[in-house]
DNA sequence: CTGCGCGGGGTAAACGTTTACATCCTGCCG
DNA sequence: CGGCAGGATGTAAACGTTTACCCCGCGCAG
């Protein structure tokens, strides 16, 4: 059945205008359904010879002639990371009802990798670009990012960004400050006086955003401690080690606040090693509501941000942009999502600052219409 | 700076070759470092002009007259799912590094939805399709993507399988027939009896085969039951759906053996829902060893498939195919990983079967040689 | 009866590369 | 000194589509 060397000659749309008698316009003007008037009698002898060469139209071709190849690129910092994969998973979904394919590139939070794939992107002349990471803080980088996308866009290209960016371009953020906010200040209203912070690399701009919230709320309780501040890498791993500092350096904390779910996962791990009862001793919470944040045990107390909905959003902007119709940058309402990893201190004074556990809506921002 | 308008002209490789005045051959063997022989002054020239007019090659003209576009396609049950992001991990970065693109594409376990990606595919042109998840049995898409598959080889392109397919192509997979058998064998030789096993939709073939070595290893040891089996959604939500079932059917079942850790992991929250200890009361066990396995309590004791390897060796494979070098299917050895979730059922005769809890390397199937 | 609009179809020029083939030198061997 | 092997470069034909234009014939309004 395998011809191994029998590589029969490709069959093109030229192919088919002979078998069915017809000049390659037509063929092309059957096949990728114009607006040019074709009897039925033609269209049918075409799409016949069509079927029965097994023609297949060349994507590539059609794009070198359209300069649109339908397909746009998203950039993450690692697919393994399900956040990013929630993400992707509602990107791909509207992007592939819309008619366009969509490439992952994991950069690592490298700038060089980063780099290296926008300027593959461009070379393969994706129609759209969508950063779904938070942006890499690094000058050199910054500046010659700025002007690669910048070249992008005056020859037509879509930019969208899922996350804040030192680069100014159609973006659909959640609410990091206001979740940062409302989840600490939740925390402070169960009565925890020493709240912890793990933050990602200080390089990535979300990260900073989430402290930055944090920071305040502490602040204007009257509680911000420096030290009580530690960052580590953006794995299981990272948030294993920082909260181990922590807790070393301060026995008096009562609770850590993750800038992310799987750093808050990798506290939660170590606190369970070194036999500190979760939420009895000291309470945990994430951030994004990543789906296994659901069925950990104790359930993970979080802010979500839909991530799934997110990437929707995003590829309905993105292709609202590619469409020539105008769209700008949302903000999404963020979630407090209480499970059982938050309770009051132990032994603390539990202020019942009515905030009853489930779901509170943080609106703000307003979620867009559908299209 | 930006002019909404003004799409500026395509600097082509004729724009260039003028600049520098050369040919646009010249041009070409520049830049695409073909080995035809050009002076160093001409070359200088050349890349001068082309660095001052941004110039950048086109993939897809290239990719026209090559036909070879550099670019695979990965298809997937769901990005989403840490098990496929972990494994496409693997994919991207080692194709990256051999100068590949990957395009992910999630089937979503949908017969219709996967033969659409893979006709997407085709009409890209991409060089290689990886199938990452295991095929689905569907009789009428069986042929379907039979049909298509053998036509995309004939034409030059490369198959590679990540996971039991009824399609015959080169692959890369897991042992999962002795994965499963001995994960089973370790919980009989805990000195459990009523063993119950969790499986996926049975339309996945990968599905299939574990469960047939779940299913002989209890007939060897004569303990099989079929009660004991039930199937569910390959998601933590039909994990823990299952594993309610087979708790309210068989009161004497002491241990519960997921297909994957997804749904283990939703087994382990229903179990902590109902107040069921695990493992003092029941053990639960999966298979994959994503990441997060590591990190729930009780860590959850599973077959480890190295996901990331996986990924590896699938695009190394690939990319040897794609230099036409030959490449044959291996089967990549498991490793028992114990970790909490499972211990000697409650009040049961343990017989000490001197398994000691850590990994247990099960060789068998030798992983080929790095290239 | 003339002319115009339009349904239906063809011709050929792009699109931006690569590459087979031809051309022209220059130097070296016999 | 003739010829020949390369080195260096150019010419132009692909690659597989789309689409701007052109052409023909027919029906119908004026």
């Amino acid at each position: 059945m395998k011809h191994p060397a029998s590589r029969r000659p490709t069959v093109s749309i030229r192919t088919v205008a002979e078998a069915a008698g017809v000049s390659t316009a037509t063929v092309s003007r059957v096949l990728s359904q114009a607006d040019h008037p074709v009897s039925d009698s033609t269209r049918e002898r075409v799409l016949e010879a069509a079927a029965s060469l097994k023609f297949r139209p060349s994507h590539v071709a059609r794009s070198l002639v359209t300069s649109r190849t339908r397909t746009i690129g998203a950039i993450v910092h690692d697919v393994a990371d399900p956040y990013f994969g929630e993400i992707l998973r509602g990107l791909e979904d509207t992007f592939h009802a819309g008619g366009y394919q969509l490439v992952a590139c994991s950069s690592d939070r490298d700038p060089v990798r980063e780099l290296g794939y926008v300027e593959h992107l461009l070379a393969q002349r994706v129609d759209g670009i969508v950063f779904v990471g938070g942006g890499i803080e690094d000058e050199a980088y910054g500046h010659k990012l700025e002007s690669l996308l910048d070249e992008y866009r005056d020859g037509g290209g879509v930019v969208v960004l899922l996350a804040p960016n030192a680069y100014d371009a159609p973006a659909v953020v959640s609410n990091n400050e206001m979740g940062s906010v409302s989840m600490t200040e939740y925390l402070i209203g169960l009565g925890h006086r020493r709240i912890g912070f793990v933050g990602g690399p200080s390089t990535v701009r979300t990260s900073a955003v989430r402290q930055s919230g944090y920071q305040s709320a502490m602040q204007r309780a009257g509680l911000f401690d420096p030290i009580l501040m530690e960052s580590g890498e953006f794995t299981m791993e990272g948030g294993a080690q920082a909260a181990a500092t922590l807790l070393a350096r301060d026995s008096e904390m009562s609770a850590i606040f993750a800038m992310n779910d799987i750093m808050a996962l990798g506290a939660l791990k170590h606190l369970a090693g070194v036999g500190v009862n979760v939420p009895d001793q000291i309470s945990v919470a994430g951030f994004d509501d990543i789906q296994i944040a659901e069925f950990v045990r104790p359930g993970l107390s979080t802010v979500s941000v839909g991530t799934f909905g997110l990437g929707e959003a995003g590829a309905r902007l993105a292709m609202r942009l590619l469409t020539g119709r105008s769209g700008s940058t949302t903000v999404l309402p963020v979630e407090l999502v209480i499970r059982g990893s938050t309770a009051p201190p132990p032994g603390g004074l539990d202020r019942r600052r009515a905030m009853r556990p489930g779901a509170k809506d943080l609106g703000q921002g307003n979620e867009e219409e559908r299209s």
